[in-house]
RNA sequence: GCGCCCGUAGCUCAGCUGGAUAGAGCAUCGGCCUUCUAAGCCGAGGGUCGCAGGUUCGAGUCCUGCCGGGCGCGCCA
């Protein structure tokens, strides 16, 4: 608000200078002392005026129009830049806006509802979710309510790989480990599924189905066995993303793309292109033409596709369910399918660059600086159950999405099992219940808390205006983190907006002063402060629903889902 | 060898489309409680932004080449 108030009154001068519609940007300056706000626009204009930033500066500076801007008074520094100093009320006249707003405060209309999808998680019913998976929920979960709150119709989709290989493979391990405790050995396929979840499904099979599947080799059996697990494992997922609080709009079924033909389609259509040929028995796609480091294998020597065909099909699936926006959440270890898939669409006439996709990198877990692993359920990795059992969903949430996607990530059971304010995620959340606490002391209801006869210009200290200028810095945040598809953004800002609440809450004595908070004597000022801690509740509650994890009222050590 | 990603404080990481003296958290050290949340607050030290060139008024940010690390390079997904 402050913002575009000074953008028009340079504006209109620039348009006097002849140089309308010249965009003037504003920073927020690191240094306190340059002001609330910042431009550089004298020094982008110095070459298209021929003349010395500044001189231009200078000009602009003394031209601007202070009352209209919401500015005390404006300075030119350095080479050129200008540094605004707004007036307090300029400031706090946001809380009014943060106040109406309140659930509603940081969205913004920039997409007018156009549907999207965002496609994440999607892994192979063959095992419990890992920690990859569980980086992928919290980002595409994330990533989704950024879009929804920057006005996109979002669609949150989940792909289950419940065809191919590897689901023979878990079908034989589950054979294998069910003969095996009815007593007849028989051995986990080479590269089979070896962790202890194939045994209580090989075990649930039997407490269900008793014997009848021994020695019988026929492929109706297999068929059975293969349902059977499939669906177990599904059910295990569904409660690892359960406790995990995620949930999706569609379950999209790869075997779905092999009934209802749309496998055999896309081969045709492929085929068509002319993009296809036979080498050493096997058809293949001609990838390199659209940029492939070689070309791929569409159809195996055997007859089966490989996963690139119902790949193809189902990202045209996509497309003809009417998505022109597509993120797919995926770990990098997989981003050699991005160019191969992409090649596929293209050869069949979609744009290029379709889909987007996010790729993050891997996760460990430390303490004390050596690598954690749980492994019990899985075997060889720790899943996402385990960390979450351990710690809670929203320090997992939370951990998982302070880093930008690119960056590995080193997830610190320490610092997660610490429930202070070392913690971030508990910074955050005491911030907000330290608010809630307010009004539940001062025996307020927060609905009468308004702006109505706040004497907001008062909120005049250092602390508050930082303060203030954060809140209303959190809108352009969430439309940043969304436009980037970076949750980090927007953590890192809550972060820092915990740290500057707690500093605000506890200024003007050397040890303890909540009653600056809430505790002044003219009424003026005490709503204003009111007005500002609730404003403050409304960002972190925002910010955190936002990331997917709680904001509590009151924080307990008893109470919420944090560790065991 | 080829492709993608990363290299910033002791550790984990930010740094928005190139902007002013490179930041945060943790760790370390030093101040604050006869408690309305000390589960906290305030302050200090700590850097050749991997290396070397280039582009320009200006580079942690863009370009090139090296060095180091991760991932991928299947008729597995």
């Amino acid at each position: 608000m402050s913002e575009t108030l000074i953008q028009t009154a340079v504006g209109s001068i620039l348009a006097a200078m002849g140089v309308p519609g010249w965009e003037v940007r504003l920073e927020r300056p690191r240094d306190p002392s340059h002001g609330d706000w910042a431009s550089n626009v004298a020094l982008t204009l110095a070459k298209e005026l021929k003349r010395s930033p500044r001189e231009i500066a200078e000009e602009l500076a003394e031209k601007l129009d202070l009352p209209s801007a919401g500015v005390d008074r404006v300075e030119v520094a350095g080479p050129g830049f200008l540094n605004f100093h707004l007036s307090s009320g300029s400031i706090a006249g946001v809380l009014g806006q943060i106040l109406g707003l309140d659930a509603g405060y940081g969205r913004s209309p920039m997409a007018s509802g156009e549907p999207i999808m965002v496609e994440f998680v999607s892994a192979n019913p063959t095992g419990p979710l890992h920690l990859g998976h569980g980086r992928q929920a919290a980002l595409g979960d994330a990533i989704s309510t950024l879009l929804e709150w920057t006005g996109w119709s979002v669609h949150r989709e989940y792909y289950y790989n419940d065809a191919g290989k590897q689901i023979d493979l878990l079908t034989e391990s589950v054979k294998a480990r069910y003969h095996q405790l009815l007593g007849v050995d028989m051995d986990v396929p080479e590269g089979g599924y070896q962790g202890g979840y194939v045994t209580d499904v090989a075990k649930a099979l039997m407490d269900e189905e008793g014997n009848r599947f021994l020695a019988d080799e026929t492929a109706a059996t297999m068929n059975e066995i293969r349902r059977f697990a499939v669906r177990a494992l599904r059910q295990d997922q569904d409660q690892d993303l359960a406790a995990f609080r995620l949930f999706f709009d569609e379950y999209f079924l790869e075997s779905s793309l092999y009934t209802d033909g749309r496998v055999e389609a896309t081969i045709q259509a492929l085929e068509e292109t002319g993009l296809v040929y036979e080498k050493d028995g096997a058809v293949w796609l001609r990838t390199t033409e659209f940029g492939d480091q070689k070309d791929r294998v569409m159809v195996r020597g055997d007859g089966n596709p490989t996963y690139f065909l119902p790949d193809v099909a189902y990202h045209m699936s996509k497309w003809e369910r009417g998505f022109r926006h597509v993120i797919n959440v995926q770990g990098s270890d997989h981003h050699s399918t991005v160019t191969r898939v992409r090649a596929g669409l293209q050869a069949l006439g979609l744009p290029e660059g379709y889909p987007e996709y996010v790729l993050h990198q891997m996760v460990t877990v430390e303490q004390d600086g050596r690598e954690v692993k749980f492994s019990k359920r899985a075997g060889s990795y720790t899943t996402l159950r385990e960390l979450v059992d351990a710690v809670g969903s929203d320090v997992v949430r939370y951990f998982f999405l302070m880093r930008k996607p690119d960056a590995h990530l080193v997830f610190d059971l320490g610092v997660a099992l610490d429930q202070s304010e070392k913690n971030p995620v508990y910074k955050v959340q005491y911030a907000h219940a330290r608010m809630c606490s307010i009004f539940r002391k001062g025996g307020l209801e927060e609905e009468e808390i308004t702006v109505e006869g706040a004497a907001l210009e008062l909120l005049s200290h250092s602390l508050e205006r930082d303060l203030i200028k954060r809140l209303s810095d959190f809108p352009d945040t969430v439309q940043r983190a969304a436009i980037t598809r970076a949750p980090h953004i927007l953590s890192d800002y809550l972060e820092q907006t915990a740290g500057a609440v707690n500093s605000w809450y506890h200024a003007g004595n050397p040890s303890r002063s909540p009653e600056l908070a809430v505790l002044a004597e003219d009424r003026g000022l005490r709503k204003a402060r009111l007005a500002l801690a609730k404003s403050v509740r409304i960002v972190l509650r925002n910010g955190l629903g936002i990331l997917g994890v709680s904001a509590p009222t009151r924080m307990d050590r008893s109470e919420g889902d944090h560790h065991v």
